[in-house]
DNA sequence: TTGCATTAGATGCATCTGCATGTACTGTCT
DNA sequence: AGACAGTACATGCAGATGCATCTAATGCAA
């Protein structure tokens, strides 16, 4: 009972000091972070699926992820040729760069935040 | 870093279950339970302002949240006489009984979520 | 091969969310 | 009293979400 009420305000303030500094300084959300870390971490390529369980999301909410990041030429999509219902997933180079930039701020600020917060 | 990425999968762990179980059972979320938690607990009367703390939520969700179990007959809205910007929320006679309905399954959840977490 | 259950991912729809802003009220300072 | 910054809550809007459902592809079985 205490633990979950710890749990959910830790949670709480985390996730939204790291939303609240990548969108303010490199226009992203935690979401696309958490895919652009696991991208980035992957080498090449990935499957959607990967994607799902990095970042916690639900299926639709991967693919629309996806489809969003895919709108700002942070990812490509291509084709899977082992099973081709699913999909690649890879980073392109300003992705890559994105990723690289955003790195430091959100090591930043779980240190901040995680450090404080006991 | 391990530590954002276990607080992230917990989290989502417990809530999902939490909002799962609570939606089929009793029709409300996760939120709803807080608010009603929240109102139960504090007799009679309890500031909107209270809530949003109390959830972890922002203000504007807070606002719809109370508008929203107001719609469901959970809960009643009434002139704060302090301070007339503010308003007093209370529980409904089925606000009250559908918390009590509520709250072991809330219990359970936790205990079977967060017990075989470790 | 044909049929069927299953899986990966996309999408329509209703709902929820945050942000920015609006409205109403308070308290302070002059 | 009058002006004004600050606070409590509501709301328009754009974007995000989950659920159910759809399509295409797989694998297994008759």
């Amino acid at each position: 009972m205490r633990q979950w009420h710890e749990l959910l305000a830790r949670h709480a303030a985390v996730f939204g000091a790291l939303e609240a500094k990548l969108q303010k300084r490199h226009g992203i959300g935690v979401n696309e972070f958490e895919a652009l870390e696991r991208l980035a971490t992957c080498e090449y390529k990935c499957r959607a699926a990967d994607l799902t369980q990095a970042a916690q999301l639900s299926q639709s909410t991967t693919s629309r992820l996806i489809a969003r990041m895919e709108r700002e030429g942070l990812v490509e999509r291509a084709m899977c040729d082992m099973d081709r219902r699913g999909i690649f997933v890879m980073l392109t180079e300003a992705g890559r760069r994105l990723y690289a930039q955003a790195k430091p701020t959100h090591r930043a600020v779980l240190e901040e935040v995680l450090g404080a917060g006991d």
